[in-house]
DNA sequence: CGGTTCTCCTAACATAATTAGGAGACTCGT
DNA sequence: ACGAGTCTCCTAATTATGTTAGGAGAACCG
């Protein structure tokens, strides 16, 4: 005689629990490693057994493929509050600079989502889809301010993580090459502009 | 009466298997994955039980760290090949190429000395002087083409391995992002010529 | 030939992922 | 309030892997 209840409280505490495991799987990933995270430590800190998990992820991977999921969606979330002021390399910087700090800002993440290295681990289709959405909205960012062409989006990808990569695994939590990135990109502005001007030529 | 034998067969049978086991180490990775290394295929690979490779390594990382040695070493020969002309550019895209061959030829080896994804592993202090004298060797052959100051060679090791990463995570096998390599060290060299130039002004 | 060393083995243990199956608590319609 | 169904979490057991302990047999050496 009610009709339909509003909520589902019971799927309401399941997902509650499961975004409580994905936490507790973040911080020991920060802590001990992404591929030192283990079942075993996750459950502890949720108040569980190890079997009890799989009520919430079918398996270890599906973990990991969560986190991926849920760290692509912040990625994508970061991109689209970056702004744009008409000025090409100001624009550059602040997109380097916001693409920089999003992965030094969780090196744990950024391992995750943008270097292969969990043994098997390969993100399932629905969470690469959200990935790609995340890099289709840089690509984007990066074509309204004319920088267009595989070639040259490659080559500032190259740069960019170049210096990421090397901040995060020789100099974690300084700065000594992401002080590099404005004048990084001045380089790389000068590049592309001379070569845009090259081929206007005769 | 007869003196001290010329050969110790003993230990050069000993060293022989070591080297054996090895290369099955070796070739297991790169069919596995670094991080999907098992001793139990290792062994198997070389006709033995797991137990007994432990008369040859003390352990699972000792494995990694003589790969790890042993790849430093190839490192460190592959430098001492490059010649010089004198062309500073010119060198800089012989260095770099030779560089990036290195890498891409072996992801797998690449993976192990340059970027540090497996769990526990840190090189042994002995392994590690290896690896610091390969770089040492880079930096001076930088140097004597005129690429000197901790910020110009930061820049470039973010370059030159921000193309490689991209290359062997997103294209193995391919040249999407080699075959900007000669592009990149001209929009390098423009940089620091143009710095070097501001440097030496008012 | 006898003792020493070397090589490899089996047995056993710890840790970790995973599966099977069950006990108790919660929910909901009646 | 009660009973069926569901949900949550548990214990027990299996498998894979790294590792240690200890021993049997072959190789070597004087």
């Amino acid at each position: 005689m009610l009709g339909e209840p509003i909520r589902d409280r019971k799927a309401e505490r399941h997902e509650g629990t499961k975004a409580e495991i994905l936490e507790a799987a973040w911080e020991i990933a920060r802590a001990a490693g992404l591929a030192g995270l283990t079942l075993r430590d996750v459950a502890h800190r949720v108040g569980m057994r190890p079997p009890s998990l799989y009520s919430y992820f079918a398996s270890k991977e599906a973990v990991y493929d969560a986190m991926f999921a849920q760290g692509c969606r912040e990625f994508l979330k970061e991109q689209e509050e970056v702004g744009s002021t008409g000025d090409t390399l100001a624009d550059l910087k602040v997109i380097a600079r916001s693409f920089v700090g999003f992965c030094t800002e969780d090196p744990t993440r950024y391992q995750l989502l943008f270097q292969r290295t969990i043994p098997g681990f390969e993100p399932s289709a629905e969470a690469f889809a959200i990935s790609v959405k995340g890099l289709e909205e840089l690509r984007r960012m990066l074509a309204g301010i004319g920088i267009t062409g595989q070639e040259s989006l490659d080559l500032l990808t190259a740069v960019v993580t170049g210096l990421t990569d090397q901040q995060i695994s020789n100099d974690p939590g300084g700065d000594r090459w992401i002080r590099l990135l404005d004048e990084a990109m001045e380089m790389y502005f000068a590049h592309i502009s001379k070569r845009m001007k090259a081929g206007d030529g005769p």
